[in-house]
DNA sequence: ATGCATCCTGTAGCCGCTACAGAAGCAAGG
DNA sequence: CCTTGCTTCTGTAGCGGCTACAGGATGCAT
């Protein structure tokens, strides 16, 4: 049983934000020393850390909350699918959107020279619409 | 002299976003009518319509206040083309972030097939370290 | 007169943290 | 014994960029 401190080192997950899960719910409440100090055991240090992993994959609280609550169902994989499928569209889409603005952004640039007193990228920004 | 919602309509920025966007100082205090309700000009729906194509292309707030800024000032090219750059930068770290996570999402969910009663990738997950 | 649209201010919520303030407790060193 | 410094505790506020109310006052058309 270890203090917060070494459970944020060994998962990984930073003191506030293991405080802030447990406010949230997605892992719950530690046991407690005399002094009211929380304390964790492997079980505990081992849920943070795959809370830890799915929020590095990107999948929200929400998502991580359910995938946790999956854990200790049969049948699990198909819904762990489902969930991570669901979540691989949405990045793709983030990709995608990102990408279009790269363009768009790098395309406004180009017009860009430090000569002209009227910079032509602020000029585009500013024009009547088009569309 | 308009409203604002025809200064919404025409400038694709949305009534209580224009409000905040004044409350937080990005455009300025708008005229107002007798009783007491803002009225826009040419002019600011402009401006508007400059931070929606701003917002658009990603640039942060900040960002927008300062090319905001730099559209009265000479040489402003220069500047405009380093904060475009910069936001360059970090719309691409963004995109190799979002692929990084997509190819790990993907090789996770390889090793998900219905059939186990132990999802794998739930185990990949709750997995002790190993780097 | 009635009803609906528009506008106003002010405040709270979203997400996922992060950063305090202010207090309590413990251990080691002088 | 006292100080210093570390860790922990609770509670609250802030970030960015909106969005969504509540609760009220107008404006305009029928």
């Amino acid at each position: 049983m270890r203090p917060i401190g070494q459970a944020a080192m060994r998962s990984g997950v930073n003191i506030e934000t293991i405080r802030y899960y447990e406010r949230e719910g997605v892992v719950p409440q530690p046991a407690r020393s005399e002094n009211g100090r929380r304390l964790y055991d492997d079980e505990a240090i081992a849920r943070l850390r795959f809370v830890r992993r799915c929020r590095d994959l990107g999948f929200p609280l929400a998502d991580v909350r359910a995938l946790l609550d999956l854990t200790f169902q049969a049948n699990a994989c198909r819904q762990v699918r489902d969930l991570g499928a669901t979540h691989l569209t949405s990045v793709r889409t983030k990709i995608a959107d990102l990408s279009r603005l790269e363009a768009a952004l790098k395309h406004l640039l180009a017009r860009c020279d430090d000569e002209s007193d009227q910079c032509p990228a602020l000029q585009v920004l500013f024009a009547p619409e088009e569309d």
